[in-house]
DNA sequence: AACTGAACTTACTAATTAGTAAGTAAGTAG
DNA sequence: CTACTTACTTACTAATTAGTAAGTTCAGTT
């Protein structure tokens, strides 16, 4: 019988540690410009044992899609984000992109595989259409409820809302790369200074 | 002596050739996603006839942003478009995007190349910054105007306003790749809204 | 008619890529 | 104890990569 993986903490077994890994290399230099062998050496390990979790770099890409996907539902039905009021869960939002921002400036996955789309394997290029569907749909449901309230204000409906929100979010981390940490947190200031009354 | 080439029209040289392609597949694929031999292929030379003209896959990258530097700063300052008023202004650059919409989707070059930057050669990476520096201080301009005839709104400063809307249009390029044409002209529409009184 | 330079091609190298197949060591189940 | 499974390593292939060096063709110059 298997053995349940403990549950949280210590010491993750090699496939997390491979995604985990991979997953940073991905947010930081794109999915094109990591190798097996950039995984294994810093692993310790030989890029056979990297096929053995992933046999093809397409089922690793996809996994990793597929895992932010799983953490975005878990996410957005969490206690702590469903008890919150919209404008708090909008913050809870942008905290998500700071923390990308600290984190070396890394991108959002979206943004880091938007551009090289069409070079994705397709159940990858489903995981993250769906993802951002998900997403986008959350916060339009966070404004809907914000502006119905009076704690948000924005013209036009709540769907094209959260659609420019979003995608001002990626391509904010994008700018924060290219250049540095300002244009980032003047976006965002921007954006909270339009929604917030 | 040189023959001086024809201004403008009609049979363009190699090296334009290989310029024109290289964009389309950086816009359409990604930088680290074609290679000399696509070109190669693409064009019925030899990888070798790339190499004369771009010694490095660095060289075509560099000259590739440079030159769109360069339109940049010609575009801006055309009479066709310096004549105009603000809003005309800026619906001339959501024509810009809109083109590259129409563009087989592709995206802008800011966008194709944010994601993969720390990937880049360090010449490559100081051009798209400056690309990306005055084009927002050029819309930064056009919305000041646009502000105080009256002819646009918004709040915060004309600095951050023109970052928040480049940063959208850049996104909003990105996620009609993922999806379709659709969320482009949601997110357009929604700019529109906002900006126009 | 000889020379020159531009624009290539041919032929190559060294490195890196994803991926496979076969073997092995350690642990687990019956 | 035996069989099986997990998680690898070793050793390999075939393709592709950027890049180089030397040779060729040809149009224009002197």
């Amino acid at each position: 019988m298997m053995k349940a993986p403990a549950a949280s903490t210590l010491a993750p077994d090699t496939r997390t540690r491979i995604l985990d890994l991979a997953e940073g290399l991905l947010l930081e230099r794109g999915f094109n410009a990591f190798s097996y062998q950039h995984l294994a050496r810093e692993l310790g390990v030989k890029p056979a044992a990297i096929h053995y979790h992933f046999p093809s770099k397409d089922d690793l890409g996809t996994a990793l899609v597929a895992r932010q996907l799983r953490r975005l539902r878990k996410w957005r039905g969490l206690p702590r984000v469903t008890n919150l009021e919209p404008v708090q869960q909008l913050d809870a939002l942008l905290a998500v992109y700071d923390n990308h921002l600290g984190h070396d400036r890394r991108v959002c996955l979206f943004g880091a595989l938007a551009a090289d789309f069409r070079t994705l394997p397709v159940p990858m290029q489903a995981e993250l259409r769906t993802f951002n569907r998900e997403l986008t749909e959350w916060l339009a449901e966070v404004l809907a409820v914000g502006r119905a309230t009076g704690a948000l204000r924005f013209v036009g409906s709540p769907a094209a809302k959260a659609a420019q929100v979003l995608t001002t979010l990626a391509g904010a981390l994008q700018v924060a790369r290219v250049h540095d940490e300002t244009p980032f947190r003047v976006i965002v200031g921007q954006l909270r200074l339009e929604l917030l009354p």
